[in-house]
DNA sequence: CAGGATCCGGTTAGATACTG
DNA sequence: CAGTATCTAACCGGATCCTG
């Protein structure tokens, strides 16, 4: 093989890599995808609750980048006061194989340092 | 269920999504990561020329991280001129899963888009 | 070759206060 | 409740040039 070029299907790949990162951008996507995967629906403050230490601001605008990129949807229910109710798209499920990975391997991870 | 609270495993979990995450945090280590477990080693300069746009003292910077994280190690060949090569560590090696989840994530997600 | 030095602009994210 | 407004500091990453 050349050491040279990588295969074509490598470069795929790779792009892919960089595709998918880039949507999880930010230091906040992945752990909203993760709450929401293991709740199925969060209002915006039981969202705020849950990830520890996100500004408000942060948050609504992680919120939009994610309905954007059509990984969660925005629902406004006109109670009173009205109440929105955030969800994965079945696109953003399907992000669950990449999330359980770094789920798995953070947690082994800090088991290992901390052996250390 | 609580719906104010998620269980202890969900949070473990979340932290390790979010350690995970802020290891491979910045536009560029996953793609590093990834050529690195594509092709086993690889000398500064090679990997700058598969990364594409990376600048040099970004790519040397993103190397630090990752050796300081024990994901890769660097080790230096007193040849003339001197060459440096980086590879994965076991722990590095062990990211594949998430590497290789986000790799075909990417790759369909992708398909998705271009569809519409 | 493998980076470091320097300069710089844009983005990110945090704190706090405020609104419909 | 669900955000927006404002201000700021930090950081990130790019370009270019330089060095052992």
């Amino acid at each position: 093989m050349d050491k040279k070029s990588l295969s074509e299907d490598c470069l795929r790949n790779l792009r892919g890599i960089k595709d998918t990162q880039d949507l999880l951008s930010g230091k906040w996507k992945t752990s909203i995808i993760g709450a929401l995967y293991h709740n199925g629906k969060f209002r915006f403050m039981e969202l705020k609750r849950h990830i520890d230490g996100i500004a408000p601001k942060v948050l609504s605008k992680e919120l939009k980048d994610l309905e954007m990129n059509r990984l969660i949807t925005r629902k406004v229910r006109d109670t009173m006061p009205i109440t929105v109710e955030y969800e994965l798209t079945p696109q953003g499920k399907s992000l669950n194989k990449v999330i359980n990975a770094m789920g798995e391997w953070g947690v082994r991870y800090r088991e290992l340092m901390m052996k250390k």
